[in-house]
DNA sequence: TACAAAATAGTAAGTACTTGCAGTAAATAT
DNA sequence: ATATTTACTGCAAGTACTTACTATTTTGTA
């Protein structure tokens, strides 16, 4: 998301720019109750390539809702946790699961993993 | 979004996935509490393209959260309003929008427009 | 000494998303 | 007869977002 994310239209606009995109939810809600290795992230988000996945974390650590520890080690380990602006927004994520599970159910339709 | 909309990887997946874009969740928030002609809502989503408003608009109807309704007449008459699983969505954005403000007092940001 | 492990970085190529611009329809006002 | 109004549609062009693939770092291990 390098769109003009400068240009905020309203107060929804900006929430929207901030979890938007293709992987944060999803990453921000397997983060919601455990700290995880990039590694462990990569198996938990089906799909993403590790470009993305590092992409996104970058994100969302400068947006400061993830944050981010290296341990010197080798080889390495990073281990990433929410922030509390980031565990703020879990509640939020939580009332569009119960809408989308809803309409999962509504619609007959079926998740592809987990 | 025209993207893999049938690949759901998860619950929240699914969710964001129907409101995601770029103008998806203005548009469901200034319909929250009125019926709007589509010049009202170009007026109120400023930024939209004619097309962009259209398309978006088609895709939130496919999704069944906004309803069309066509006046015979002419000029033409259109309006938009939430459908039931619209307006079930409404809480959940106002959740993200208390976070947003929050944020953006907090980062010291401000709005362009409105 | 070559090899594996974990977490990336860089660049090119591919795909999806947006914009811009021209054009349509049909009744009414001029 | 022509302009005006409203809500669009179609297509080409432009920009943003993703993927694919190659490469790097360092230390313990075979």
């Amino acid at each position: 998301m390098k769109n003009n994310k400068e240009v905020v239209h309203c107060i929804v606009d900006y929430g929207f720019k901030r979890v938007g995109g293709k992987y944060k939810g999803r990453i921000l809600w397997v983060l919601r109750d455990s700290v995880l290795r990039y590694g462990e992230l990569k198996r938990a988000i089906v799909g993403v390539t590790p470009k993305m996945l590092t992409q996104t974390l970058r994100e969302l650590e400068v947006d400061e809702l993830v944050s981010r520890k290296v341990y010197l080690e080798v080889p390495p380990k990073v281990e990433y946790a929410l922030t509390k602006s980031g565990q703020e927004l879990i509640p939020f994520i939580e009332q569009l699961r119960i809408w989308a599970k809803n309409q999962m159910e509504q619609k007959n339709i079926t998740v592809n993993s987990l």
